[in-house]
DNA sequence: CATCATGTAATAGTATTTGTTACATGACTT
DNA sequence: AAGTCATGTAACAAATACTATTACATGATG
């Protein structure tokens, strides 16, 4: 099954962002992501609308955090993203005339809210500053950063 | 998100079956699930080679119920397919050479294995007698069985 | 031996993410 | 004011994976 890599790409681009003071055009982010400019605008443009992030056209433009890296969780930009599926597997059909099915149905549902509820609660507990520490803790062990 | 519905699937399938005494077809099975008789195949083929049910051919053929419903969990089910991806979600790349991913990477792993895990014990907490349980439970308050 | 049912390969259909091109819009610089 | 830079979007191509379908071989029953 292919994954949706969109919360993965989208955090790995603001924890860069919170390195710059200045703004990083769509051009910069994209080598770091090894992707396409248009992707980037892609997936920050719903991050924009949350007012999470800031963006300005032209000379000395591209995109800045505007947000408080203390205050938003990794759930505040799973939700931005759109709030993706975050289960691979699903049921046939959620409203079956089959009693046989709705047995089934009841069961996997049951399993899967808990994992999902589960996630989002990890992710709730997640900001971005603390993300945003431990690649320091990182940084300070090996010498390197990505460019 | 497309999701896999598999196991969704063979669990309608093995507690349809669960009903018969007499083998039932792939072509019975595949009415019931309003699908492809190969699809069936495919997706019990897995199951055989863990012996959970057992193929015959020719007349009176058909597929059957080998194990004990009692001692056979979601989770047994899950595996003989294959273990299919659980989360649609994933990282960009599991080996960055990037320490912002690495660090992205973490968080995220760890919020996932945590719901990967829930999930796994739901499924071995759930019998296929419970799942039977429930739908004549179901049975009872209402009197239609799909066909 | 004819029929039935599985076993399997090959192919097409469908959906989704990701990548790319092209061009319009707006902002800063000279 | 013109030119350059960067975003905003639409449109389209590529890659991947589940699902569906067709075709035919294999084996078992009557």
């Amino acid at each position: 099954m292919k994954r949706d890599s969109r919360l993965s790409g989208v955090l790995h681009v603001l924890l860069h962002m919170a390195e710059h003071k200045e703004p990083l055009t769509s051009e910069a982010l994209a080598r770091m992501m090894q992707t396409n400019p248009v992707v980037i605008r892609r997936i920050l443009g719903g991050l924009r609308e949350q007012k999470l992030v800031h963006s300005e056209k032209g000379h000395g433009g591209g995109w800045r955090i505007s947000c408080d890296l203390n205050r938003i969780t990794l759930y505040d930009i799973y939700t931005a993203l759109g709030s993706p599926t975050v289960l691979a597997m699903g049921n046939r059909t959620e409203s079956p005339g089959c009693l046989v099915e709705e047995a089934v149905n009841a069961a996997m549902n049951q399993a899967f809210d808990a994992a999902e509820a589960l996630l989002f609660a990890r992710f709730r507990e997640v900001t971005l500053a603390q993300l945003s520490e431990d690649f320091h803790r990182r940084m300070k062990k090996r010498k390197s950063i990505c460019s």
